[in-house]
Order: structure tokens, then sequence, then C-alpha cells
DNA sequence: TTCAATGTATCTATCAGTAGATAGTTATAT
DNA sequence: ATATAACTATCTACTGATAGATACATTGAA
């Protein structure tokens, strides 16, 4: 791992758990073994930073979700496969998700991280709905707000509870 | 309004937009027209600030709320209600949940809040599901997670997206 | 093949701004 | 007189950011 990965590591952890503010270069840099100021250097900002942080993390999501086509070629639910990973997100990491998070704070955060969060769900809602779709749902853009809220929501009251029995039961 | 009231609702505006480090003693002490280390007077730390601001948060709610009993006596669905004052929330304020964004950022608050957090959510857990059971619901407490879950993730959502229109599409 | 130029990744040192917090003082109102 | 509610002044710690230096690797031309 580079160390621009291990700082993108870093920062994910701290704001999965406490949000955009919850990290400063200082802390992700001495975890990683150099100086704050040379954090620059890879980011030459701390949005940028975080707009990348997002770009990434949305990608590895969407990259972990696969084809829908695919999915149903297997003989399997689409839309049990992405609560799969909502579930994997917080059960394994014990994290929320950092869109989530980063969207519920969207108002604080700079323009180009907001860009990202955006992109995330704008993405997510169009997974969701090819899916509903090839379910057969008869109003797959509403089944699709449905899902991804629900999750999120189970996802933040676990979080706040501290008891992923929540989400479990929310999602069963 | 007393300057210790003024300090409350600045200070839950900012949050409820970028979450427990969005605002500062500075800042809302501005806003409210004295010094900083005033506001140290009302609140001896920003945790006992963080804390009476989730607790009345929470009984104002609640209040609003008002009792499931009654509701049914006024022949109203008590879902209905309760949804009702989310989406006020959101679309009066043009705000988060307070509460919901502080739990999705649990880890990073400090134990006082994170109480009242919980208490939040504890009380709106057993208020919906006295309302679910008085709609002769079968399972009631999965009902009630279903149902905060459902609101608070569309919220967030509609935040992250700019665009309420998602929250109404989930609740309708 | 050598050597100058360039790029990469880090460093030290420093900056202005802001954070929450404290001590001690002052004004006002009961 | 006492309690309330503010003040001034100050502290230490931390924030993101910048300038300039260093070491090392890569590359391209004479």
């Amino acid at each position: 791992m580079t160390k621009k990965e291990a700082l993108l590591k870093a920062a994910e952890d701290k704001v999965r758990l406490g949000g955009y503010n919850n990290f400063s270069f200082r802390e992700i840099a001495n975890e990683v073994g150099i100086k704050s100021a040379s954090v620059h250097y890879h980011f030459p900002t701390k949005a940028d930073l975080g707009a990348e942080l997002a770009h990434q993390y949305t990608n590895a999501f969407l990259s972990a979700l696969g084809d829908v086509d695919d999915i149903k070629a297997n003989n399997q639910n689409p839309i049990d496969v992405y609560t799969q990973l909502f579930r994997n997100a917080l059960l394994t990491d014990n994290k929320m998700c950092l869109c989530g998070l980063l969207g519920a704070q969207n108002e604080s955060l700079p323009d180009k991280v907001r860009l990202e969060v955006k992109r995330f769900f704008d993405l997510n809602l169009a997974w969701l709905e090819q899916a509903h779709v090839a379910n057969g749902e008869s109003e797959p853009s509403h089944a699709a707000i449905l899902t991804v809220s629900l999750l999120e929501g189970a996802m933040m009251i676990s979080k706040a509870l501290n008891d992923h029995s929540y989400f479990k039961l929310a999602t069963k």
C-alpha cells in the first residue's frame, strides 16, 4: 500500500466514525508515518482529499455490487445482494456508510466533496432501479428510494444505539 | 428569548446542517451578541451544551407528537402524525433531524451527548411501537424500527441530493 | 556513458486563524 | 449583600496551509 492509499484509508476510518471534520492532516500523517505538510503533496487541500475519498469509495462500492444482469443470471435477488453489502459495511467494519454520513452533513461540506456524495447516491439509485426493474416491480424508481432509505436509516439508528441488532431486524 | 435559549437555537441550526463540530462557542456567541467566554457561564463545556441541546430537542419532538391514544381517539393514524412531524422538520426547517445526524457520528461524540441521542431513539421507538400496537400490527416493535429507519434514511438522502422530492416519494 | 535536468516524495520551519477553556473583573438587579 | 450575567484578557492546543530545502530516482541528450 502506497502512502497515499494509506492516507485515504486512515481518513476513511475517521470520517466513517465522525464525519468530515473528524480527521486532520496531522492525525492521518502520524498514522501513516509522515509529516502533515507532506500530505499536501498528495492532496493539495483537505477538500481534494475528501473528494477523492468519496469518489474511490463510490467506485469500490459499485464494483462490489457487480452487474444486475449477472446477479439475475446467477439466480440471485440483486436487492439481497445490495442489502448484504450494506450489512457487511456495518457489521464487518462497525462503521457508517461514508457517503451516508457525509450526505447528512451535506451543507457543511466543500463543493467538490458534495458533488462526489451526490454521485454516490445517483449511481446507487440507478443501480437499484435497474434491480427492481429486473425483479418486475411496478414502480422501480419508487422502490429504489425505499430500499436505500431503509438501509441508510437502519444503519444510522444502529450506530446511534450502538446495537447492530436493529439493522438486522430492519433488513430481515 | 433568553440568551441561553438563543445560544441553543443558534447551535441547533448549525448542528443540524453539519454535525457536532459544525458550531463553535465563538460563532454562536457572535450570533447572540455576547462574548464566547460568556457562553461558558450557561454551559460549562461544549459537551454540556450538546447534551442539553439533544435533550431539549427530544422533549420538544415528543411533545409535538402528542399522545398515541389521543390521536387514535381523534380518528387519526399516529404513524401519519409521526411521518408528518419528520416531513415538517425537513421541509420547513430545511435541515436534518438533530439526533439523526448526531447518531450517525455517534462514536466521535462526548459520552453525555451520546446518551441523549440514545434517549431520543429509545423514546421514539417506544412511541412508534405503541402506535403500531394501536394500529393492530402483528409485529409492532419490528414495524417501529422500519418506520423510523425509513424516515431518517429518506431525510439523509434528500439532504445528500439536496432534493426534498426524494423524501416526499419515500413517504407517500 | 556520463551528466544535467526533471520529477517524486519527503522534510523543517513557520504562519495566521480558530478551538475550547480559565481566571479574574465588572455591571446589574434583586 | 448576593446572585446573575456578562465582560476582558489570556492560555494552550490544534487547524489547514505555505515556503523552501533535501534526498533520491528517472530520464534524455551530448
